[in-house]
DNA sequence: TATACCACCGAAAACGTTTTCGTGTTGAAA
DNA sequence: TTTCAACACGAAAACGTTTTCGGTGGTATA
């Protein structure tokens, strides 16, 4: 069990100073080809790597990144995670993974936690807590301190910094627009609370969509989740109290969810009811039958914002400019078995 | 745009010596009320927090540890993820996260980048090619320097290091058993190649419980299948071509793909033919029919592996042993729809 | 022969901490 | 008055780098 050798026991051991030993491994012209070629066999016989604390505390800079997400579970944020990593890795970067678990004080946490020094930058989705507080002070903070925030997905109006989105509204509107050129008027929504920022752009894309086309919106169509774990009921009231034919779903779950629920009630899916839901994933993929979606590309979202976030870190401090960015990715309509 | 206030800074606002700041902050008995209280307010109100890099250089332990893993878009390993996460959070540790894509080069590089003080210690699940190639020097590498490593689900014994699994072997052998108790007796096996070490083990519980209970073992029953973006048709081929009454896949989405190979071509599930899948994961739960699987808590396992790490990293370097334990999780078989 | 220049190398500072040890001042005890 | 401990604080080393600056010693030029 050896520890990693240092450049002051190379210099130790080859009877030179530091400096010698740092400068010929940097093939710096100060040193004459002989030590040169001295000290680098020597350093990789003992396989030299230089430590990466010490560099970073001489650079100020960690070549790290943190991306802060609610809850890796969910596949979008995974995809997310895959598209920082990989843009993230192709620039020498790290990437530290932290989990808010929807809650306002883990994410605070985190933030306070990495922010001293750890890592050169966040990319971030809100929690649900933080959203419905609307308290960001520990996000003003960071970015005060001159360490660049890249939003996306679950963001706010109310932090200047660049940000990765889809068209939640315009994507809403899209997919309420294509159930209705199917001829359904009775068209249920599923959504979060309105808290949830993109639940509640979609919520209104959905709106807008009715209103476009003259329907009028009834307002016991339109289901607002708050609890994920136990909503199959309000489901099954939605379906049994109302003679709808389509169903709108603002993510993957509810989407599953209610063709299983409608199955259960003897309703078949796509021919009783049609079903669109939000998010490409696993289930709306593997599902039976398999779900019609609004594919919002996890992937791409994840190398847009670390590319952001990245071109910011390595601009020189001098000719830095306070100018933000929104970014919009776009998003289309996968059909598959769901609808008719 | 202000940077973040250090010792030194403070030291000179206040007219006193680096060392004092930092024992007032401390609280060391050293310091006398007044400066220490002084110090407290002035640092208070300037927000200061120590630099951790600067704490990593000085402790040499970064307070970090990294868990590579060869796909986060597995919903398996997102779950192993947020229980290393959890775990590691509630001791102060960070958690990287790197993806080696199922590359033995990736894994490499990954290793070394980090392994030079960057983080004290790995939490691994080796990638296919590395478990195809068996190439295991860069664990040992590391190990050789010091540095813990704790292996959990695709595991190879060619390492001495602390390991975390589940018995795949038993799993297999129960799920395979509980088909046969139902009275099935042409039960097909949808599984890897050989190469990744979990299919493998699979592959042989399933081997092992049709000859405990006097079955024979029929080749063509069984699939092992390579590329997992297509092999829709080999299942089709297995389905086709036998008169099989029951599918044991190695994972969910053979499990899923086949209940949709076989609807398509007919056979309805559970009645025609049962399946159990591996992996209790979203697609199982929300698949329709849900499926019957053995679960393989992620969440523990990432767990337990994080706890045995920390173990490890809390150890005074003079007692340290070494002496390396394989905690096996335990798997239950989850009864849903996809049995009869 | 004196000067200039060059090739080669080392000392030291810096990044931001913590901690050991040394030192000056004070008050009380001898 | 002397001595000694307690108290309060500062200097400096250490963690492992990189880089600037300042030397050497030797060789070529005037």
């Amino acid at each position: 069990m050896r520890r990693k050798v240092t450049l002051k026991q190379i210099a130790k051991e080859l009877d030179v100073s530091i400096s010698t030993v740092s400068k010929s491994l940097r093939d710096s012209s100060e040193i004459s080809e002989d030590t040169r070629q001295k000290v680098q066999a020597f350093a990789k016989l003992y396989n030299y790597k230089p430590n990466n604390i010490a560099l970073s505390l001489k650079n100020r800079k960690s070549k790290t990144i943190c991306i802060i997400i609610p809850e890796i579970i969910h596949h979008f944020f995974a995809t997310v995670i895959s598209g920082v990593e990989h843009v993230a890795n192709e620039n020498g970067y790290n990437v530290i993974v932290c989990l808010s678990d929807e809650s306002f004080d883990k994410e605070v946490i985190n933030m306070e936690m990495l922010a001293n020094g750890s890592i050169d930058g966040f990319i971030m989705s809100l929690s649900k807590e933080t959203q419905q507080k609307r308290d960001f002070h520990h996000i003003t903070e960071v970015i005060n301190q001159g360490m660049p925030v890249v939003m996306f997905d679950r963001i706010t109006n109310d932090i200047l910094c660049d940000k990765v989105i889809i068209d939640d509204n315009l994507a809403a509107f899209n997919a309420t627009q294509f159930l209705i050129d199917k001829g359904f008027k009775k068209i249920a929504l599923l959504t979060t609370v309105d808290y949830v920022s993109v639940g509640k752009l979609r919520t209104e894309g959905y709106i807008k969509a009715l209103k476009t086309n003259d329907l009028k919106m009834d307002e016991n169509l339109i289901v607002k989740i708050e609890d994920t774990d136990n909503f199959e009921n309000q489901i099954e009231n939605l379906i049994l109290n109302n003679d709808l034919d389509a169903i709108f779903a603002v993510n993957e779950i509810f989407a599953v969810t209610a063709i299983k629920v409608a199955k259960r009630l003897g309703k078949s899916v796509p021919s009783d009811v049609s079903v669109i839901g939000f998010t490409d994933g696993i289930i709306s993929k593997y599902s039976s039958p398999s779900i019609t979606t609004v594919s919002q590309n996890g992937i791409k979202m994840g190398e847009k914002a670390a590319k952001m976030l990245l071109e910011k870190l390595e601009i020189e401090e001098e000719d830095y400019e306070e100018q933000y960015k929104t970014e919009v990715i776009e998003t289309e309509l996968v059909e598959r078995e769901s609808t008719k």
